[in-house]
Parts: C-alpha cells; structure tokens; sequence
DNA sequence: CTATGGCACGGATT
DNA sequence: AATCCGTGCCATAG
C-alpha cells in the first residue's frame, strides 16, 4: 500500500508496534471508543466527511475508490474480496434480531443494561426504592443474572427482605424477561410465566421439567426425565423443543439462531459483529465479501490546517502542537497498520476456510494461529490478539466467534454429530471411534466420549433412536 | 464384564 | 509461561 515518510523511525517504532498491537486486539466497539477518545483529545486530529460509492452508495475508507465496484472484471468469482468498511453503527443490516442489550461494560456510548432495564420499571418504582433497584441491577453478571443473595442485600441496605423481593420482581418482568433471576432455571419459570399471561399455549409439564429437571434437560437426558415426571419420552422430547426455542435461560444473551445449542456446552454469544462475511450483492453465487468493520463514519486524518497553523503560532505553544502533530500521524499510521494486517489475515483465512464459511462447521479445516503467522509473516502473538474476543458473521447470518476458525476438532465433532444423527442404534464410544477411524479422523475411545460431552449427546445407553428436530 | 465419566499427565498451542 | 487438548488409567454404574 503507501508508507509514510520515515524520518524519525527507529525510537518510533517500539511505540508504534506497540499501539498497533492494541489496536489489533480491539472489538469493533472498542476501537469505536478509542477513535472517539483520541480524537476528543488530540486537536490534530480529524474525521473528513464521509465519502461514499458513487455506485453503490457503499462508505468508503479513505480515498481509494470502491472496493466492490472498481473490482477487475478479470477476477475469477473465487477470489474473496476483502476490506475495511467504516460503518457508524456498525451492526451489518441483516436479518438478525439484535436486541439493544450491551453485555460488555465498555459501553459509555451506548445504554447498557441496568440503565435499560431501570428505565422500563421506572414508571411502577416507588422512588424511595430506585436506589435499591440500581444496586440489584448493578450486580448482574454478564448473563443478567443476579449474583447476590436478597437477604445481604437487604441488611446491606436496612430494609425487609420482602421489599427486595418485590423489585426483583420487577425486575424480571422487564425486557429481557428473567433479568435479575437468581439462577437460569428461575428466569425461565419467569419467562414461561409471561408466555401464559400472554395467552400462549406452554406445554403443562414445562415448569415442573424445569423445576426438577433442569440438569437432565440441559444434557438431553430426556427418558430420565420422562421418568421422574411420569411422562413419555415424546412428550419431554416436546416440551425441550418448547424450552429450547422459545426460553432463554440467560437473560442478557439474546437468542438468535438455533436455539436447540442453548443446551449445549458455553459457546459465547456476541452481539456484533466485527467482520462480517457476505456474497457480493447477496447473490449464493457471487463471490464473498469480507468486510472488516470500522466504527467511524468517515476518514480519519490529520488536520492540515494543524499543520499550517504550527508554523504560526507563539514559540512556547510550538512544542506541545508538535507533541500532537505527533500523536494524531502516529495514531492513524498504527490505525492503517491495524487495517493492513486484519485485510492480509482476512485474505488468508477466506482462502483457506472457504469451504466452511459456505457450507458449515464439517468442511473447517484445522488450521493453528502459528502456521498462518508463519504464511503471513507476523508474529504468532499478531494473530492471537487479532483474533481473540472478536466476531465475524457467516453468510447464513449467524455470528460466530473468530477462534471458531481455529478449531482443532470442530470438523470431527459434526462428523460425529452426523454419525449419531443417522444411526439406527446406539453405537457406543468405542465404536463410534472405530467409525471415525474408517474415516481418517483417527481419535481415542476417550476422546470420543469428550467430544459428545462437548456437543451434548447423550452416551449410548440412554440415546433411543427418537432423536429427531426441526 | 462393558461402557462411561473423572483425574491427571505430557505435549502442543497461544 | 500459561493454557488447552488428547489420552491413558482407574473407579463406578449398569
């Protein structure tokens, strides 16, 4: 691409690296504040106005012309585009109910969610009570459950127990529903509560399969509950589907996608997206665009009028405008460094995980941080900062986590999955490791057994063959 | 006796 | 240097 003069490097660049570090290891919405705040702080700095695709009205990152438009016709529909793509709000505007619940405590810009929540019970708060609610909506965790128990809370605060009792309550009915339960089995209850209140038919066994059966649900353990609740397996395997689609036991995370996976073993929600991968013009056969999310609405550069004014003005102030001057050609040179590395690593990767950003989870090859670092000449702590904590969203609009791409065992998994989805009858571990053997995925009988623990299938004694979704 | 889950160790990855 | 992951060994349940 373009460098920047050299003049005054070698002391420059251990800071330099070192910024671009950071910046590298920035979410979308980190990087969002941190531009907010340098360029609060930095007179040199500036944003010129948005620039826009003559063509496809698309924003633009600095004066380079369009991407997607200007695209060679010579490229072959194989090659990935790959670029950076200001965005002010960026939340891609795609088909994914994102709900306004900021889990991350970063959020100064946006409304999080003690806020959220405070607001909407507002109304039936008695005043006296507001500063007790913000301190219960204050100690949720990052799943919007509660983490203190009512009773220290009310000595805490020298009140009954039964006046906490009674915001919490409160609480819980707001949006999202549950917020401020103790444990992920009592929002649900309170969720299914409000489902009823709305006239929607929940199935009659539901709050006692979650009430006593929590555990068992949560591993698919259906014909144990089916027992304890004096039920046919059918009807369990019913009223988990209900469950799984339509409760969500962490309140905070919003439930896009399968919701069946909420059962599943952890796997971390986000909300948006840092890079975002699509088929150009979203035509299936098009070629894929990946567009790195950046959360300015324009191009950042140094104000040239700055510059000009420095050699005019009184000689004391001369020092502290160079010192700025400084700081702002520094910023936006790690800033394009940040870009230029995040577009070559998005290169790489959309070559060689093609197959699994198009057709799913079995076609991901396992590739580790240290060989990409090696292919593309960085050092393997680059590749871990840029990929840890950020989220890139597929084509099917789901959004996963970015280290999903460096799976080591994610293609043996839904081998394993597809094995067990078709079977006739229960094979047990050591056969199924046979299987996977037959088909080069060469793993020991203990191993097996982790990775159904992993995807939450039941161990063969208890697996009929009634296993069957929508 | 067979099938699984738990603990812990060693090597690879980050 | 810290962490993750695959495995082997052993205890336990069926």
């Amino acid at each position: 691409m373009f460098q920047l003069q050299n003049q005054s490097t070698r002391h420059l660049t251990t800071a330099h690296l070192a910024q671009t570090m950071t910046l590298l290891s920035l979410t979308a919405e980190e990087l969002h504040q941190k531009i907010e705040s340098e360029l609060a702080s930095n007179p040199a700095l500036e944003m010129v106005e948005e620039r826009r695709c003559p063509s496809c009205n698309r924003l633009l990152q600095s004066s380079e012309p369009c991407p997607i438009c200007s695209r060679p016709k010579t490229l072959e529909s194989t090659d990935p585009i790959v670029f950076i793509s200001p965005r002010e709000d960026f939340v891609s505007g795609s088909p994914i109910p994102q709900e306004d619940l900021p889990e991350d405590n970063i959020g100064a810009a946006t409304e999080d969610l003690p806020t959220y929540v405070l607001r909407q019970i507002a109304p039936e708060l008695d005043p006296g009570d507001r500063a007790l609610a913000a301190y219960l909506l204050t100690h949720l965790d990052e799943d919007g459950l509660l983490q203190v128990s009512l009773i220290e809370v009310a000595q805490y605060h020298h009140v009954l127990v039964s006046r906490v009792e009674s915001i919490k309550r409160l609480i819980q009915h707001a949006e999202p529903i549950g917020v401020g339960s103790a444990t992920p089995e009592e929002a649900m209850l309170i969720q299914l509560e409000v489902l009823a209140a709305e006239n929607i038919p929940v199935p009659p066994l539901a709050v006692q399969a979650i009430e006593k059966g929590m555990s068992l649900l949560s591993r698919h353990q259906y014909s144990e509950l089916a027992h304890i609740l004096k039920t046919s397996p059918k009807n369990v395997q019913e009223i988990a589907n209900f469950i799984g689609n339509n409760l969500n036991p962490f309140p905070a995370r919003s439930h896009w996608g399968d919701s069946r996976e909420s059962a599943k073993s952890e796997e971390q929600v986000f909300h948006r997206p840092d890079i975002v991968i699509n088929h150009l013009n979203e035509d299936p056969l098009g070629p894929l665009v990946v567009e790195i999310i950046m959360p300015i609405s324009g191009t950042l550069r140094i104000n040239p009028m700055f510059r000009q004014a420095t050699k005019e003005i009184h000689e004391e102030k001369v020092d502290d405008w160079k010192n700025a001057l400084e700081r702002a050609s520094l910023f936006v040179k790690c800033l394009q460094q940040r870009n230029h590395t995040m577009e070559r690593l998005m290169m790489r990767i959309a070559g060689l995980q093609k197959e699994f950003i198009l057709h799913g989870e079995g076609d991901l090859k396992p590739v580790t941080r240290a060989q990409l670092a090696k292919e593309l000449e960085v050092h393997e702590s680059t590749i871990s900062r840029a990929v840890s904590n950020k989220a890139i969203q597929l084509p099917n609009g789901r959004i996963v986590p970015f280290a999903k791409f460096f799976d080591r065992s994610l293609h043996i998994r839904t081998a394993l999955q597809v094995i067990i989805a078709a079977e006739t009858k229960p094979y047990s571990d050591t056969e199924l490791a046979e299987l996977l053997a037959g088909m080069d995925y060469h793993v020991a009988r203990r191993t097996v057994a982790k990775y159904r623990a992993m995807e939450g299938i039941l161990p063969a004694h208890l697996r009929h063959k009634t296993v069957n979704r929508s």
